[in-house]
DNA sequence: ATTGACATATGACATGTTGTCACTTAAAAT
DNA sequence: ATTTTAAGTGACAACATGTCATATGTCAAT
């Protein structure tokens, strides 16, 4: 987390700071970011930075997380539109990340944010890696889906069905990405492997 | 790749190198890692490293590139001693790797690798990503499998199912690392996963 | 044996990156 | 007004990467 002076500082300087870091992290991959490009967009010192920030990876990950927060609320919400339906938000949700990677900057961003990404990222972007995180999320989420229709037998087989899915959803994400697909095509195989995960994989 | 000059190597002096590479991405991740300290290792000079790599990730994802290629012959192997039992062979040889970690060296080696597992290390050392790479694999594999107890209605199908299940064996490995589970622990959620995975997430 | 062409070896170096620290400036508290 | 505390600043040490001029080795042709 960025250092409590981050937080004093006037909120444009610091919306500044963090386009700069956007900006950067369109262009490049964490990796490849430097933060003399962050501070001399930024116009800070690089002193400043240190002031607020412990290194790179604290801003970077700062700013996953502000993502990843609004992608769990805008889910949140799209659950409770649904009434619960599980399988339908999750499409609802991949289709509205398919459409906002149509923004060039955004969908660089993506791109280096996904191609790039491990398990510290997806920890931060995601929640399901982290047990304490995935857990209250977990808890925030399992009385709203609709359970009567799934085949579980127990809470755990929820949290599994759930980081499967989600694991799932950000892979398809990644090859997205990685092989250049339209979004009707990546939209489609998402689709294709939750009719599979429905069905399941052996004949009764 | 490597250069031909690394071929052209005499065998001990390749595996010195190798060995040297290997100490220290057992030591650091890989961008942690610095050719300074393999070629200190290995006792060779700077220039000579840039004689057979391009850089240091070409080095790093050609060792990667040999055990992918490993552990895919072992599960090929694994497969055909169980008559094309897809799942069987799947709990087999993540079993097999879950041992393998047992040992400090090669754990720390596996730990390095896959908590920092990105798309173009998934690439490399699975073969999901890779779409050439994988319908060839997939070609190699899809013969031995044995399909008539699984529910699905073309090739298609079968390629996604074992898109799935390799994508989670490398998720709960990841997992596995990141919060240290035992090997029992690791093993019994793999296990429920296909378990659900096979009956269906939805009631019929 | 000598030559020349080519492959390989070598380490100093230019360039860039990170994180720190002594010092300055500003703000707040007494 | 003075002291205490917080924030700003840029030069710098330490280290990393990839290149390149030069040295050395190899081997076929003469």
């Amino acid at each position: 987390m960025p250092k409590q002076t981050f937080f004093n500082l006037s909120s444009e300087k610091r919306q500044t700071l963090i386009q700069a870091a956007k900006t950067e992290f369109t262009r490049v991959s964490l990796y490849e970011a430097s933060i003399a490009n962050i501070v001399k967009e930024a116009e800070i010192p690089r002193g400043s930075f240190y002031q607020y920030f412990e290194d790179k990876d604290d801003l970077y990950f700062y700013l996953l997380e502000k993502q990843g927060e609004d992608q769990w609320q805008k889910f949140f919400q799209i659950l409770h539109e649904n009434d619960g339906d599980y399988f339908v938000s999750l499409i609802k949700l991949y289709e509205i990340i398919l459409i906002s990677t149509d923004d060039e900057e955004e969908r660089n961003f993506y791109r280096n944010v996904f191609l790039n990404m491990n398990y510290r990222t997806e920890e931060t972007f995601n929640y399901n890696i982290n047990y304490e995180k995935s857990r209250k999320k977990f808890n925030q989420i399992k009385d709203v889906i609709q359970t009567d229709t799934l085949n579980i037998s127990n809470e755990d087989d929820l949290f599994h069905i759930i980081q499967i899915t989600t694991t799932l959803m950000f892979q398809n994400i990644i090859i997205k990405f990685a092989h250049k697909l339209t979004n009707e095509e990546a939209f489609r195989n998402y689709q294709q492997q939750l009719a599979l995960l429905k069905k399941g994989f052996v004949k009764k």
